[in-house]
DNA sequence: AGCACGCCGACT
DNA sequence: GTCGGCGTGCTC
């Protein structure tokens, strides 16, 4: 009996072992310790075979089986196999990406009963808290307890000073408290669907049990939630369970909330910012089948399910869902994969759908659902341009959008202004010699922040102190140039010193729960004058919004990446999508200079959906993806010439191998050559069908780590690129 | 990726 | 005479 293991490590192929001595019944999916090197490493069994290639000399013996059973079910093994050759990326990489970092490490894979806890009939009785009173410790979690008819979970409880957890084992001694399963949810009431909402419900209820992608094309405010609610609900109701992916920026505690609210049964969430072992939790239980619905980022989705029914991914144009390094897969893509081979549907949701889901409509191969009306008594906002040329600006303000502000403001109204720029000025200027402060480490300007008296380049990270005197002349006239969200903020407080404000950019909300803290600000209406940048432009809520001012909607005009107008159109969509979502019809003012730009005109004029059709004829006259497909081989090193190096030296082995139809361009610098100490490069493979790239690719890829100049880089592959960068 | 081996320069 | 630099090779 041979075991073929993928461990982790960047090599393209399985490794084979003989099965230990003793142990359980080597199965596909288990995790094995192997002997690899001089090194003991976790890794996982993909199939286990009758012979191997290799003599048998060769072979050396597994040294335990880490699971009494399998704990990748065959389906994901599958998916992580057509993901190995899709993204040409090392089988072992791929399975141990699936893995909650726990078990990577090889811990056991063992449920723990949930820490719930209740209070008992003799904790609720009237004398129990008071016969505490020389305990104040068990007292003050007795009333925790008290608060909360269901109970809660312990790890709740770590907010209170001294040691809970003591006082906790002398409540349940004392017979006050007992630890408990955690109650299953209750179902709210659903509010009434809108027919819209009605028929895409329809359209998913009818085919749950068999593969379908469905594209539900929903503008902001039409209600995309509730159809995902009603779909779930019937998916449960057969018994199945089922996967949500969202980006990470919009699985927010009021998205969890609300599944929670809504749903019946267990929701499983699963994101960064779990501890390892609350993550390995929500694992298992999607896997056993205890929880109902697993709600995550990227990475859930090859969480084990143990009986899908359906799979859900929101914003599904959004980029959190590529990965970006390693092993860049896309999300989106991937479901459609695992919900083709689990039989079950695919639901996409968003409110600008990406060029490709799109296309995969007008093919047939996906089924629109659109919902065009906003749900309840909400309607559209109402979008302008302000032409911002020759006009005077206070901090990137015009005249006619802080005319609109008072009026707004004096309306009892609250105004959102966007402005994708944090800190307090994108360029720091020499007025005598016009020197500006760059980065060491890479071709990009820092960013002034006032308030910390730094220059932060926000390419790499690096910071230093703001100097007095310019660096080339000794000046110490240094002037600032352009906004950023912290001088926004200064210009408004003297504006509108009556008006609370509250700015949301990556800076404001470093510490923790300050997001939460600024979000709740704004939702309650405290705040007045909303400020942020791509943070505040997803997802949340914001009812009260009247008026979105965008401050400057240039700067996706005229980007080098092909995606570049698409991605402007979704965001300025996105950001307009926050005004006007109650009763009150909102407004979006976008300062440009360039009013007359066909590319904003049509979005204007017509709307995100029209936009993205024009835009979609462009790219299928240019043969631009989806019309056809990209792989970009990146490469960087400390040493400029090294990237061009093994990048020309993959090109002439890339056409010595004849593939025809792949267009090879390149090797170019990438968009900004110098980032964090590292020169770049890359070369863009193009082919008009995929097969034809996969082949090439099939067949470059093992080789690449072969050629001796790719020791003198760091390269990547990355199979249909999102960002050119 | 990690980890060893191996062959050349500045130090106790 | 050694310590350690990183080029090269290998992992069933």
């Amino acid at each position: 009996m041979i075991l073929q293991v993928a461990v982790p490590c960047p090599l393209h192929e399985t490794f084979d072992y003989l099965p230990p001595d003793d142990g359980p019944e080597p199965r596909p999916g288990m995790r094995v310790r192997v002997p690899f090197g001089r090194r003991q490493l976790v890794g996982i069994i993909c199939r286990v075979s009758s012979g191997s290639q290799l003599p048998h000399n060769k072979l050396r013996k597994a040294t335990e089986i880490l699971d009494q059973d399998p704990l990748l079910p065959e389906d994901v093994l599958a998916l992580a196999d057509w993901a190995a050759r899709y993204y040409h990326h090392p089988p072992g990489e791929v399975l141990t990406a699936t893995l909650p970092v726990a078990l990577r490490q090889g811990k056991p894979a063992q449920a723990t009963p949930p820490d719930w806890w209740r209070v008992t009939a003799e904790g609720r009785a009237p004398g129990a808290a008071a016969s505490l009173s020389r305990a104040a410790r068990q007292q003050q979690v007795l009333f925790r307890l008290l608060e909360a008819p269901d109970g809660v979970d312990a790890a709740e409880l770590a907010d209170l000073d001294g040691n809970w957890r003591q006082a906790l084992t002398a409540l349940a001694r004392k017979g006050l408290v007992v630890r408990c399963s955690p109650p299953r949810s209750a179902t709210g009431e659903p509010p009434g669907l809108n027919p819209e909402q009605q028929a895409a419900v329809e359209a998913i209820n009818s085919t749950l049990g068999r593969f379908r992608a469905l594209l539900l094309e929903g503008v902001t405010g039409s209600g995309k939630t509730e159809v995902y609610l009603a779909a779930l609900q019937a998916n449960l109701d057969q018994g199945r369970q089922a996967l949500v992916l969202v980006p990470e920026i919009g699985l927010t505690p009021q998205l969890i909330r609300r599944f929670r609210r809504r749903l019946p049964g267990r929701q499983a969430v699963l994101h960064s910012g779990l501890a390892d072992g609350e993550r390995l939790q929500a694992w298992l239980a999607a896997g056993s089948g205890e929880a109902d619905v697993v709600i995550g980022t990227r990475s859930a989705l090859f969480t084990p399910l143990a009986r899908p029914g359906l799979i859900i991914v929101d914003e599904e144009h959004d980029l959190a869902l590529k990965q970006q390094d390693g092993f860049r897969y896309h999300a989106r893509d991937l479901a459609a994969v695992r919900a083709r081979q689990l039989d079950i549907p695919l639901v996409l949701g968003s409110a600008t759908p990406s060029l490709e889901s799109l296309h995969n409509c007008q093919q047939g191969r996906y089924q629109h659902l659109p919902l065009p009306y906003r749900a309840g008594v909400a309607r559209p906002p109402a979008l302008h341009l302000l032409d911002i040329r020759g006009q005077p600006l206070e901090g990137g303000l015009s005249r006619e959008l802080l005319k609109h502000m008072e009026q707004h403001l004096d309306a009892e109204g609250q105004v959102l202004l966007f402005l994708n720029r944090r800190g307090y000025a994108p360029v720091l200027l020499c007025h005598d010699c016009g020197w500006v402060a760059t980065c060491s480490r890479c071709d990009a300007r820092m960013t002034w922040h006032q308030r910390d008296r730094r220059l932060r380049c926000h390419h790499c990270g690096h910071e230093r102190r703001v100097p007095e005197q310019c660096q080339d002349c000794r000046s110490t006239d240094l002037r600032s140039l352009g906004q950023g969200t912290e001088q926004l903020e200064q210009i408004l407080a003297a504006r509108f010193p009556e008006v609370p404000l509250a700015r949301i950019d990556r800076d404001s909300t470093r510490r923790k729960g300050t997001m939460e803290e600024l979000l709740e600000r704004a939702h309650s209406g405290e705040a007045r004058i909303l400020l942020g940048t791509q943070m505040l432009a997803k997802g949340h809520h914001l009812p009260a919004v009247t008026l979105v001012g965008i401050l400057d909607c240039d700067q996706g005009l005229f980007g080098a990446d092909f995606r570049a107008p698409e991605r402007m159109a979704q965001l300025i969509t996105q950001v307009a999508g926050r005004a006007g979502r109650a009763e009150r019809a909102g407004e979006v003012l976008l300062q440009t200079h360039h009013p007359e730009h066909p590319l904003l005109q049509l979005l204007l004029r017509e709307g995100y959906s029209r936009f993205a059709r024009e835009s979609l004829a462009e790219r299928a006259a240019a043969a631009l993806p989806p019309f056809s497909h990209l792989a970009l081989l990146r490469a960087e090193a400390v040493d400029a010439g090294a990237p061009r190096n093994f990048l020309q030296e993959v090109r002439e082995h890339g056409l010595q191998l004849g593939q025809t139809g792949v267009l090879l361009m390149g090797p170019v610098p990438a968009p900004m050559e110098r980032r964090a100490g590292r020169y770049r490069a890359q070369l863009l493979l193009q082919a008009p069908d995929r097969r034809s790239l996969h082949t090439l690719l099939g067949r470059l890829v093992p080789e690449l780590g072969k050629l001796p100049s790719a020791r003198r880089v760091r390269w990547s592959l990355d199979v249909d690129p999102q960002e050119m960068l």
